[in-house]
DNA sequence: AAAAGGTTCAACCGCATCCAA
DNA sequence: CTTGGATGCGGTTGAACCTTT
């Protein structure tokens, strides 16, 4: 039947307005259950990746900021590829962004030691982050996971988000240097989205408006939330 | 202006873990 | 205690975009 055939690839704009409409709904758990209320042909799987990789307010638009990107560096060798607990520290970025800028950095790292060391064997105690993090057996020992080291997202972000002391506290291994902290800077590039600040029950009674609240900086669900309430109910 | 190569990022997959029944 | 469904995590892929030639 392909009626009930799942939906693969990209979203699109509807979809992300239906999901974050449900999500505001019912939460940001029950993802199987949202895949099906929704009328969505996704995967809760699938809801919940697209939720918190690109939906989730607060989330961090453009590059990351020097401090960010010393911050992943730092807390990779320290903990390994534990994307999840290296994001949590980051707010506003998410495990998969992390991983791809590190995948972008061990790349470029790599190139430049080709270029700048062509046949020499003897080598390097430079980019040491990146193959001492790898080999590093505590790096890559399983992070023990109780029920009060949650998701960044799982516990409201930024409300019950780390103070840059208590990052550093964790990172002890590393003096602070002159890190400076990532979030709560003035780094004009970067966009804290202030969805942070959505109330989620706002939008039962969302106009134009409210929408601003909620999606303040992606045009596309301005111009679908603003279609109104005729959207959703059909 | 077009093609080729490189980079970025969103999304999928499989496995691990959690948790309720 | 066991089991099965739901959720979370890390690795990987591929399309879209950007840069260079």
């Amino acid at each position: 039947m392909a009626q009930d055939e799942v939906r693969k690839g990209p979203w699109t704009e509807h979809e992300d307005v239906q999901l974050a409409f449900y999500v505001n709904l019912f939460g940001d758990r029950r993802w199987d259950f949202i895949a099906k209320v929704s009328g969505l042909k996704r995967t809760g799987k699938s809801c919940r990746l697209r939720w918190v990789n690109y939906l989730h307010p607060g989330l961090k638009r453009g590059k990351m900021t020097a401090q960010e990107e010393r911050l992943v560096v730092q807390l990779q060798s320290k903990w390994g590829n534990r994307w999840s607990r290296i994001a949590r520290k980051l707010p506003g970025r998410t495990d998969n962004e992390i991983k791809n800028y590190w995948r972008t950095y061990t790349r470029k790292e790599a190139q430049e030691k080709k270029k700048s060391m062509p046949a020499s064997p003897s080598h390097s105690n430079c980019s040491s982050s990146i193959s001492s993090a790898s080999l590093d057996p505590a790096a890559d020992s399983k992070p023990i996971m109780n029920t009060t080291e949650r998701n960044f997202f799982d516990t409201g972000g930024l409300e019950e988000g780390y103070s840059m002391d208590e990052i550093w506290n964790d990172i002890d291994l590393f003096p602070e240097e002159n890190i400076k902290p990532v979030y709560g800077g003035c780094n004009d590039e970067i966009l804290a989205s202030p969805i942070w600040d959505y109330r989620p029950d706002s939008l039962w009674t969302m106009d134009q408006e409210d929408s601003k609240l909620i999606f303040p900086t992606s045009e596309p669900f301005h111009s679908l939330f603003g279609q109104g309430s005729t959207f959703f109910t059909g």
